[in-house]
DNA sequence: GTCGAACATCTTAGCCGCTAAGACAATTCC
DNA sequence: GGAATTGTCTTAGCGGCTAAGATGTTCGAC
C-alpha cells in the first residue's frame, strides 16, 4: 500500500516524538508565564479555540475534568482576570465564559516569541513548498482527529 | 524580511494550535490507557527519549518536578512495570531509571494507532514533497527548541 | 587515610486540586 | 402544576506536589 524505507518512518516518528515532547513543554511554560496551573491553561486554550462562549459543562466534556473541578479552574481564572462568568440569559443554569478582552496582552510574550518562531521557520520555503506543507498540516490534523483523538 | 499574506500565516497559526490541543489529548489519552497520570507519563517518555539510562535527578531537571516527586513517579512506574531503578556502579549515589525491556506492549494500541495515522498521513506525498515536509520538521524543531524551549 | 563539604536520593509535613456525590436552582415535559 | 431533568456549585476525602531536612555516598584538602 505505502513503500516508504524503514528508516525515513522511524525518522518522521522520532520528529512526531520531538514536536510532541516541546508541545508540552511550551504549554508548561505558557502556563508557568501567565500564573496558572496546567489544567487551567488547558482550559483556557479550550475557550479560546472554541467559537463563540462557552458554558462550564462544556469545559468538563472537552478537558475531561468533574463539573466540580471546572468550578475551580472558572474561580481561578476569572479572579486572575482571564475569563468573565456570563449568565446565560436564554437559560439561566447555564455559565457562559467569555474570554475577558483587553487582557490577550497577559498571554503577550510567549505567544508572541512562538509567532515569531513560526514566521521564522516558514521563512525558509518558497511559495510551492508552503502548499505541501500547508496540505501535510491538514491531512495531518484531519487524519489524527478521526483515527487518535474522536475514539 | 518574509512577505505572507496575512491570511495564510493566520491558517498556519491555526494549524499549529489545533495540532498543539490535540496532542495534549493525545498524551492524557496514552496515560490513560497505561493506568498512569500525566506527569508519570511525561515522565516515561523523557526517560525513553533518552539515549542511555537517566538519573532520577536528571528526570526532576527534565521534568520540573522536585527530587521528592520524582521519587514517586519512579515508585509508581516501577510498581506498575514500566521502568526498573539500578543502583550506578561508578557512582552509588545515583539511581538509574531504566524502561523495562519486555513491557513495551503496554503503550500499546494508542502507540500503534499512532505510528499507522502517521503512516496514512505521509502516503498522502510523493518522495519530492516527503523531502520538503521531513526539512519543514526539521527547521520546526531546530527553531522552536531554540527561540522557545531554551530560554 | 581522615574529615568536612558537596552531592543524589529519599522521607515527611502541609497544601492544593481532583473526583464523586449530593445540594440547589432553573427548565422541560407531561 | 408537579415530577423529572439539566447545569452548576459545594463538600469530604484522597493523592500528588513542594520545600525542607534526613540519609547515604563521593570528592578534595591536608
Amino acid at each position: 500500500m505505502f513503500d516508504m524505507e524503514p528508516e525515513a518512518l522511524e525518522r518522521f516518528t522520532w520528529y512526531m516524538r520531538e514536536i510532541s515532547a516541546m508541545t508540552i513543554m511550551f504549554h508548561t511554560k505558557i502556563a508557568e508565564q501567565m500564573g496558572v496551573s496546567a489544567t487551567d491553561e488547558k482550559c483556557i486554550d479550550l475557550i479560546m479555540r472554541a467559537d463563540g462562549p462557552v458554558t462550564a459543562g462544556r469545559i468538563a466534556e472537552l478537558s475531561g475534568l468533574s463539573t466540580g473541578a471546572v468550578t475551580g479552574v472558572i474561580d481561578r481564572l476569572e479572579r486572575a482576570g482571564f475569563v468573565r462568568r456570563v449568565r446565560d440569559p436564554h437559560d439561566r443554569r447555564k455559565v457562559l465564559v467569555e474570554v475577558t478582552v483587553g487582557d490577550v496582552e497577559k498571554f503577550g510574550q510567549l505567544f508572541e516569541v512562538a509567532r515569531q518562531s513560526l514566521i521564522e521557520v516558514l521563512s525558509h520555503f518558497d511559495e510551492g513548498e508552503l502548499q505541501v506543507i500547508e496540505r501535510y498540516l491538514q491531512v495531518q490534523i484531519e487524519t489524527f482527529r478521526k483515527r487518535v483523538i474522536d475514539t
